[in-house]
DNA sequence: TTCGAAACTATACGAAGGTGTGGGTTCGAC
DNA sequence: GTCGAACCCACACCTTCGTATAGTTTCGAA
C-alpha cells in the first residue's frame, strides 16, 4: 500500500518512530525521506483509520498528523486516541489551519502546532522534542504500572492497613480502626511491605502515593 | 487615568481580578463593563507597563492581554512576568494573530488565546478557567511555602538526618553515615519532627518531598 | 466434602524508635 | 568574657515495630 512504510534501517521495537499521517502521498514521502535522513524511523499512513489498523502503537513514538484528514478531524482524532488509552505524543501540521483549532489541540496536549509553509528543521525539532516526551511518559507508567502490579497482590485487609500506615496511624490505632488486634495489624502489615518490596515506611509512602493514596 | 480602574464594588484583596490589558479605551472599557455585568471585578491598564506600575500583582486573579501591546510584546511580557516570579494566568486576545504566535503563547501557558472577533461567553469562561488556575495554583503555592518556612528553622544537621530519615534509613545507619553517635540522631530527628511539624514518618515524607528531596 | 486462601489471635522476644535528664565542646556575637 | 546556638554523648526507661511459631475460623472453589 505505501513502499515507504517499511524503513530500510532496524526496526526494533525499542527504537522510536515517527508514524506520519497525510493524505498527500507525496506530502508522506517527502516526510519520512526527511527522517531517514537524520536517521530516525519513520512509517507513512494515508489516514486515521489506516494507522489504527496497521500501527503498532505500542512502539515508542510519536504522531505527526495533519489536521485535515479524509475521514476524520485531526483534532477529534486526538481525543480519540486518548480514550483508546494511547500517550503517544502528537504534532500537527496544517495548510489551513486557524487560531481556534490551534488552540484547541494545544489545549488538548499536542506537542507543536506546525503551520504551512515550516522549515525541515522545525518538525525535526518538534520530533526531538515529541520523543523526550514520550520516552518520559513510558518511564513514569512503568514505575507506575510496577507499583500496580505489587498492589494488585495486596489482599482487602493488606490494602487497608496499608492506606492507614501511609497516613502515619501507629498499629494500635489501626487495630482499633479495623477493629482487630493489633498483632493482626502486624502480620498485615509485614506482608504488605513484603508484597510491595519496601524496605521502609518512607518506601511505601511513595509507593503508595503512586497509587492514588 | 482610566475611570474604570476603580470598580464600583468592593475592593477585598481576596477576591480575583481581571487585569485587562489593551491599548484601545473603547475595548478596555466594554471588557471591563462585561466583567462588572457578571460581578467580577476588573482593572483597565493601557501598556504592559502602566500594569506593571499600578497594577498589585500579587492579589489573586488573572491577566487578559492583547498580543500586540505599545511598547513591548504580549508574548514576551508573558516570559518577563514569569521571570519576575509572577505565575498569573495569562489569556490572550487579538486581532491579527498567526498559528505561531498561538503555539508560542499555548506552549508557555497561556490559559487561551483569543482570536478576534469572540463571543462575551468565550471570555468569560476563559476567565472562569484561569481564575480556577490562579486558586489552584496558590493553594499549592502556600502550602509549599509554609513547609518550606519550618525547613529554614532546621539547622544543617538536622537537614541531613530527614534527609536519611525519609530516604527510609535506620537511625544506626544515619549515625554511621554521619560519623556521629545513635543517640544523638535520635535527639537530632526528634528536633527534626517537631520543628516540621510531622506526627508521623509518613508525614514527614510528604513535606520532604514538597522540598524537592 | 475437601482443600486452600484469607483473616484472625496469642505468646514471646529482640530490634528499633522516642524522650528525658544531665553534661560536654566549639564558635561567633554582643 | 559571657552568652546562646549548635552540636555532641551517655544512661535509663518506655513504646512501638517486626517476626517467628502455632493454632482457629470462615468461605468459596474444585
Amino acid at each position: 500500500m505505501n513502499d515507504a512504510r517499511k524503513p530500510a534501517k532496524t526496526t526494533s521495537p525499542d527504537t522510536p518512530v515517527v508514524y506520519v499521517v497525510d493524505d498527500d502521498p507525496s506530502i508522506r514521502e517527502a516526510l519520512v525521506d526527511l527522517f531517514l535522513s537524520v536517521r530516525t524511523e519513520a512509517e507513512a499512513f494515508e489516514s486515521a483509520q489506516d494507522l489504527l489498523d496497521n500501527a503498532d502503537l505500542k512502539r515508542p513514538g510519536c504522531i505527526l498528523l495533519d489536521v485535515r484528514l479524509p475521514g476524520a478531524n485531526g483534532l477529534d482524532f486526538q481525543l480519540h486516541l486518548e480514550k483508546l488509552g494511547n500517550q503517544m505524543p502528537v504534532i500537527f501540521m496544517t495548510g489551513h489551519g486557524d487560531i481556534p483549532m490551534t488552540v484547541r489541540a494545544m489545549k488538548a496536549g499536542a506537542v507543536d502546532f506546525l503551520a504551512k509553509p515550516f522549515r525541515d528543521q522545525d518538525i525535526l525539532d518538534a520530533v526531538a522534542v515529541a520523543f523526550q516526551k514520550d520516552r518520559d511518559l513510558r518511564q513514569q507508567s512503568a514505575a507506575n504500572g510496577a507499583v500496580s502490579e505489587l498492589a494488585k497482590t495486596l489482599t482487602r485487609r493488606e490494602h487497608e492497613v496499608m492506606a492507614a500506615v501511609v497516613q502515619g496511624l501507629m498499629n494500635k490505632q489501626i487495630a482499633f480502626n479495623l477493629g482487630i488486634s493489633e498483632i493482626t495489624v502486624k502480620l498485615h502489615r509485614g506482608n504488605v511491605m513484603r508484597k510491595m518490596e519496601a524496605r521502609s515506611v518512607a518506601d511505601l509512602v511513595r509507593k503508595a502515593e503512586l497509587l492514588g493514596l
